[in-house]
DNA sequence: CTGAAAGCGCTTACAG
DNA sequence: CTGAAAGCGCTTACAG
């Protein structure tokens, strides 16, 4: 291990980066040239193009985007904040939204809010403070403090998978009420009446979660028995809640899980405790995340169209940011029932 | 849905954002007490302050650290650059990178590279041209180009994850030729004589495979059966694998997984067809992730201490961003064998 | 404790 | 096709 590896006196930036300037002396001609060769090379004739490019490359210059950014009021980057990169949930839409607004000349950093919000809004003032040219948040923002630096910054904003009548600016979402009541009414169908939910503790489980319970309380059910915990959840929480749930109710014959992770760890469980699934018990999640379809019994869920929401939130920010209309800001992505072995 | 709630004419900014010229004209002081009353108040009088926090909340202002961080050269940026956000693996590391960084004043910020590199230049030269004032990658570097432009950039670069005697700039991760042998020695000391490895596609991969082959090797024991796939990996592909495996030398009775997703597909598989885990194969995964420890039997997994990378390079990034000498720069955190039920 | 001037490294808006 | 000047919104470096 070359421990010694390191300068003698380490300074953050031994020399000053090469500039435009540098450049344009080299190359024997204004900066506004150099500037023109890289970013418009079709105005340049080829001669002296020829000539930036070997000085751009023998001198390895790599233009300062904040500087030209800072000029040009545009800084080809959008920013997206999310819970948790831990999580498997949120990548599929960063995927596709990284992929979508790469194609249209953008960059996509992303922030990780947590899922507590206490430093919420001193996240967000770093994040407008550096004038992206795009916001994407996961959720809708609650916070007025949020909500008016939001607004004010003029910053093209979409809110996502959640649902409000009353978003910032874009939004593309869905109803997360809906979506229980759904997986209630799914259960029913299916003849089982002792409901149970296994729910983790951020805003959009909660939703989930009521519309559960005013489906099953519609329907003229037993209250379901409930174990809350909190987010991001776990397989170990899968377990553990299964236990708790039997302990109150003996007789539940279906769980709704606000994650897969949940649910395989109430398939764990079951197993262990020889609980057949879905025989004696019925198990849903929510996600459809990489094993759901391949664990035996194979798992119900819902599943959201990640790609599909980032795709849309890609071409909203891009439109907006080119300042062309918008016509339909406010996107419902729905959701669909994978119906599996569990339930 | 208020599907009518756009402007009639989107622009990216209705008017253009407030700036400290007008917060001092309101505040009547000249700007740069504006901005010693926000970035060093105790460097301006009481009254002063006041007067001018009033104009910062009444109008809204919200500083441009853009244009601050031209001026000072210090973004208080740090880039971070993962494979994928879709996998937990980098999760742990990033938040602990990220609660370390914001402890000392800096924001980070998450590229996604992807697996194939071929983007992977033109990434950097636009994480390079923003001028971040650490950037934290994972894996090693190879690309020449890409090395090249790092090294000119003077910015500090901390590699993660993997190793090398010949890191760009600073260096935390680990050997994973030394962790393949290790798994290798482990599984024959409990008796195992007829090895595979099943493995997703990525550089580190590679080397665990080449790690646990050549000491599979160097102890006498036949040449492990290998199955190759693809990364990110899946489930599906741990189920599939192992019945390739056994299609191939149906006598193997230890499986080397390079992700812990693979090996949770084993366990599954096995369970399917009937065979014991460990009774008749020992499966080992790698990650330790959430459910290694709660599926059922048991994953023995090979665990990295994320959060000791992500505080490490937290550390480094910021003792070099502030000028103070690194007498420690390559940090070899290496890993510890989980044994579990599984192996 | 406060401020006038200069400058960070680019691009815009003209002009030729 | 090329360039001189101005300016983006801050902070630095002096000065008082």
């Amino acid at each position: 291990m070359d421990a010694e590896s390191t300068s003698p006196a380490p300074t953050a930036r031994d020399r000053p980066a090469v500039t435009l300037r540098e450049v344009a002396e080299r190359a024997r001609v204004s900066m506004i040239t150099v500037s023109r060769a890289i970013n418009a090379p079709h105005q340049v004739s080829e001669a002296t193009r020829a000539r930036v490019q070997e000085a751009v490359s023998s001198m390895g210059y790599v233009p300062n985007l904040v500087a030209g950014g800072l000029r040009s009021a545009r800084s080809h980057v959008v920013t997206a904040l999310v819970p948790t990169l831990t999580g498997p949930l949120f990548g599929e839409m960063v995927q596709a939204l990284t992929d979508g607004l790469e194609l249209r000349g953008f960059q996509v950093m992303v922030g990780q809010v947590g899922y507590a919000h206490s430093r919420e809004d001193e996240l967000l003032r770093a994040i407008v403070g550096r004038r992206p040219d795009g916001i994407v948040i996961t959720g809708v923002m609650h916070s007025p403090e949020g909500r008016r630096m939001l607004t004010a910054s003029g910053i093209p904003i979409v809110e996502t998978w959640d649902f409000t009548d009353t978003p910032i600016d874009m939004l593309v979402g869905l109803r997360h009420e809906e979506l229980g009541a759904a997986v209630c009414e799914h259960l029913v169908a299916q003849g089982r009446r002792h409901l149970a939910l296994l729910s983790g503790g951020d805003e959009r489980a909660a939703r989930r979660a009521r519309g559960f319970q005013a489906a099953a309380a519609r329907l003229g059910l037993r209250e379901p028995a409930v174990r809350l915990g909190k987010s991001p959840t776990t397989h170990a929480d899968g377990r553990d809640g299964l236990g708790a749930l039997l302990a109150d109710a003996s007789d539940i014959d279906a769980v709704f899980c606000s994650s897969d992770m949940l649910a395989l760890g109430v398939l764990t469980e079951a197993r262990v405790r020889g609980i057949a699934v879905p025989g004696r018990l019925a198990v849903v999640g929510f996600g459809d995340i990489d094993f759901a379809q391949t664990v035996s019994p194979s798992l119900t869920t819902v599943r959201i169209d990640g790609t599909r929401m980032g795709q849309t939130a890609a071409q909203l920010i891009a439109d907006r940011a080119n300042g062309k209309a918008v016509t339909n800001p406010v996107v419902d992505i729905g959701f669909s029932i994978v119906e599996r072995e569990s339930a």
